[in-house]
DNA sequence: CGGTGTATTGATTTCTTTCAACTAAAGTGG
DNA sequence: CCACTTTAGTTGAAAGAAATCAATACACCG
């Protein structure tokens, strides 16, 4: 069947959804293709550069997004200017807070990015509506919450060379270019970021990079590309 | 109309939900008549006492429970014994983990307690059925995850002083008895687990203990018993 | 080619941990 | 009922880890 017909028609999948990495993604992989329709019509996909911020601390958000590339980092600032990133969220993580209109923490793009913008009156219908994109939803609730509490573990009983290896492991699992045992990827975060996600200054993270480096566990190029000869050896760092 | 009489006949509320603090709470709050009464009749009460462990650490679990009275401790654990508690419980709230049977923690109890414990395949099913149930759990777990990535901020910024403030505050505000301002409560929890809920050894929440005490910020009685005469200056410690 | 922002390295200080002694309350058994 | 042991908590002194302060190196950019 011609697409551009399918689209004139409004019957199958919105042109722009067919080859969206997202379209199986939490959200709109729970979709009817009625349903895509409606939420394409009123959604729209948006460049963001680094350091931009999605979503701000306090304030009310009125949309969600669906991170189609790069990274974002969901941060908690106190009052005094301390800062603790809560979160990494990678593509196609869908971002957002659903039932609660203030958001307690800020959402800021770590990496050039691009996100997949809804209206949250849209969604919130859908999901009253969608038993499954409940589902879906829950369930990635969930396995941030799992997230969230390993880090937990992290923050509060590792030691400052076990934090940077940590990061550097997760990182690692969730960037894609990795041979067998091999691994290189691109930094998202600065050494200032990273501090605020392990709780520690930036000096200190530098050391602790540099002592890896130096045991051979990780070869630097440039500050911000990562080599691990051997993801074992990296692991083994870490002490679980 | 007979209670007994409608047990009998198996319509309205079983007799044992009709007076229990949790028939409106997260999970029985979300059931018709009909699922209440098969729920109870596959459900179970349990009083467990304080260090007793409710589901272990990478075991698998077929079961949920809600609390009935009491405070439950989420905690995880390394092999060389470091210890994190992840997450602090009251009643009437759910424990479990839907969607994963191995639980990548330990649940506690930090008190004595008592537990109401369910069939996991039945509420399984029952989430799947009732979309109320599903939007309760997913609810709570936002909230669990709000909490957690809360402390994930307590543990990599504060000061040792303002994580014993946080945590004194945190249960002051989940116990009962509480005048205007002032408030007293009984800790739930030992030095160790509260060393091990922020991160610190024993020695360091001791001293910081005495510090709030001799500055007046609280009352010890007896060492578990704690009185705030004034939650504001509690809160202060905090530097939110 | 200086200038700016980011990262590393070194010296020193601070905070927390570790090690050790001590206290108080609770349980045990004669 | 009273020694005695056990457990939980406090306090002190010394050691250690990370933060802070300060200087320097490195890339990127106009």
């Amino acid at each position: 069947m011609d697409v551009a017909r399918s689209e004139l028609f409004e019957t199958g999948t919105p042109v722009a959804c067919a080859s969206c990495q997202a379209r199986h993604g939490v959200v709109c992989g729970a979709l009817s293709n009625g349903q895509l329709r409606e939420l394409n019509r009123h959604s729209l996909r948006r460049k963001v550069e680094a350091g931009c911020e999605i979503i701000a601390q306090g304030s009310e958000s009125s949309f969600y997004s669906n991170i189609m590339r790069g990274v974002v980092k969901l941060c908690k600032m106190m009052q005094d200017g301390r800062q603790q990133i809560v979160g990494l969220q990678f593509a196609p993580d869908f971002v957002g807070r659903p039932f609660v209109r203030e958001s307690t923490l800020s959402a800021e793009a770590a990496t050039d990015a691009e996100i997949c913008v809804f209206p949250r009156n849209l969604i919130d219908r859908m999901i009253s509506e969608t038993p499954e994109l409940q589902r879906r939803l829950h369930d990635q609730a969930l396995k941030e919450l799992d997230a969230a509490r390993e880090w937990m573990l992290t923050l509060g009983r590792r030691t400052a060379g076990e934090k940077v290896a940590s990061l550097l492991y997760l990182i690692a699992t969730h960037a894609e270019p990795q041979t067998a045992t091999s691994t290189a990827f691109d930094l998202p975060l600065s050494r200032a970021e990273i501090a605020d996600f392990l709780g520690m200054t930036i000096e200190t993270v530098s050391r602790q990079m540099t002592r890896l480096r130096k045991s051979g566990v990780i070869r630097i190029e440039n500050f911000r590309h990562i080599i691990v000869p051997d993801m074992d050896e990296l692991e083994r760092m870490i002490s679980a």
